[in-house]
DNA sequence: AATAAAGACAACCGCAGTTCG
DNA sequence: CCGAACTGCGGTTGTCTTTAT
């Protein structure tokens, strides 16, 4: 009798976290397959990759939309349509997921104003696609104060060194032995330029083959 | 204080695109 | 070139929290 493991759903614990965020380290965060079988946590690798994206990954902000991602999110929906993922990666520190959200309950509070008489201009916003259209405000982590989370701490603990936090909250990816900061003026990302070295490897993760990038929005290789 | 409604957030599913043997 | 496996995206649903009554 083959006995087969059953993959677990649901809510993430603590530790299956800090699990996750291990073997993020050491796999990097790509090979979602590989780190649910090895890091021996009851997830597929899908769902390891979603909690990771929405929730783990270093620099994400908590809380409320400030107005100005708000006017940036109707901004681009309005030229984009649901692109969320190419939404929010104008957005750093949102997710996808979380503008999706977002975006669902203002249509939702929208059409019910349009219901009861008031028009507005987010249900206008049809899937128009533009590819390649540019615009010109780009949001920067401007938001405020999110919350501290123990994931935070973690990340502070396990964040390459020598970097203060706030490092990894702005616009900055590490990608082979040195650290990167993304241009303001990117349009569409890939036109990073390198700035500072970093040193290799982190401590707190010694003999780690595949250092962790911080952060993962507006990076391509 | 209890409860219903609304809002916010987290997670799963299915499909399409990409990568690799 | 082809097929299998993997990854990423968008849609949808479920659950928890907050607010109003």
């Amino acid at each position: 009798m083959v006995m087969v493991e059953e993959t677990r759903k649901g809510p993430w614990t603590e530790q299956e976290d800090l699990r996750l965020v291990c073997f993020v380290g050491l796999l990097g965060d790509r090979r979602w397959d590989a780190i649910a079988k090895v890091s021996g946590l009851r997830r597929s690798g899908k769902s390891c990759r979603l909690r990771w994206v929405n929730y783990l990954r270093p620099g994400l902000k908590r809380g409320r939309m400030t107005p100005q991602e708000e006017r940036l999110i109707v901004d681009l929906h309005a030229r984009w349509g649901n692109r969320w993922s190419r939404i929010a990666k104008r957005l750093p520190g949102r997710t996808d997921n979380e503008i999706k959200n977002y975006w669902r309950t203002r249509m939702r509070k929208t059409a019910q104003e349009k219901g009861a008489g008031t028009s507005s201009p987010i249900l206008s916003s049809s899937s128009s696609d533009n590819p390649g259209e540019e615009d010109s405000h780009e949001l920067h982590g401007g938001g405020g104060g999110a919350p501290v989370t123990p994931l935070d701490q973690t990340w502070n603990e396990t964040a390459p060194l020598g970097r203060s936090e706030s490092t990894f909250k702005e616009p900055w990816c590490y990608s082979g032995d040195s650290l990167w900061k993304i241009d303001d003026d990117d349009s569409d990302f890939g036109l990073a330029v390198p700035t500072v070295d970093f040193p290799a490897p982190a401590t707190t993760m010694e003999g780690n083959p595949n250092p962790i990038r911080f952060p993962l929005w507006g990076y391509s290789s």
